[in-house]
DNA sequence: GTTAGTGCAAACCATTTGCAGAACG
DNA sequence: CGTTCTGCAAATGGTTTGCACTAAC
């Protein structure tokens, strides 16, 4: 599990510590590559290091996030989702009725978030957006 | 108030009935015209209707969505809101720092809606889209 | 009169907080 | 050692559910 190990010295320039928590929860990020909400980080992180609680994942996660490690972003019904930053060059676009995702390579919004900086004065517009609508087997 | 009950028709044409507490549910939809969260729209219609009660509020307005006469969001850190659809001609643009919020004119996601439905086969993209980014304040 | 809708109370679940002790560096 | 991080326990807040009663049509 040394893979995860790997962001100790980036965490270390963020004035972050590596515990056996973090590896684990990392560890699980970096495995499974996908976005993930804090139960099932919880869940899954449980396995590796049994002592780990739900109040540390919360705290893990919004800590990770702010330091630009992962990203976060909304799934459906007001969930919220991690996954690591380095993984992000996908959006979603999500079945409204058999829940099915797809990705959406970063490069398809590249221009509108150009496009919609210049209009705006908005800067930074990057984060993860997820779209619905009928996937083909749904639509009959 | 009768601007709420021109919805009566439409309603009962889809099987739900007109109570007065759907009539202060849509009032409030309609006078403040943007998105409001369950409990904004709770707070707000109870001022009409006192004996409004929170399960009755979450219940009609996802049945109002399911029928399509409201559209559903989510704004931020997880929080639905629900916005009249005859008002979605639009889209949000949010500041991660103080939350300042833009509207994005439909037009310019048409193009892309278009675009990642003959790439990905999926059908009648068209849902809200939460974009957030730097607003010109908070870039100092 | 039927059926849909409401109020009430309680359950539920994800998320947050305070604080004392553990452990990283 | 000092400061960060964790675990525990409990609170919080938004959302959902069951059920008996009311009201729309």
């Amino acid at each position: 599990m040394t893979c995860s190990l790997k962001y100790a010295p980036q965490l270390r320039a963020q004035g972050l510590r590596m515990t056996p928590q973090r590896v684990a929860i990392l560890h699980v990020l970096h495995h499974t590559g996908g976005h993930l909400s804090p139960t099932q980080v919880y869940e899954m992180a449980r396995e590796e290091h049994p002592s780990l609680t739900e109040p540390t994942v919360y705290r893990t996660l919004e800590e990770l996030a702010e330091k630009k490690f992962l990203l976060a972003a909304h799934v459906g019904n007001g969930k919220m989702v991690y996954e690591l930053a380095e993984n992000h060059n996908h959006h979603h676009l999500i079945c409204r009725e058999c829940h099915a995702e797809i990705q959406i390579d970063h490069a398809a919004l590249e221009k509108l978030f150009k496009e919609l900086e210049s209009a705006s004065g908005y800067r930074s517009i990057d984060s993860h957006v997820t779209f619905f609508g009928i996937c083909p087997d749904c639509q009959k």
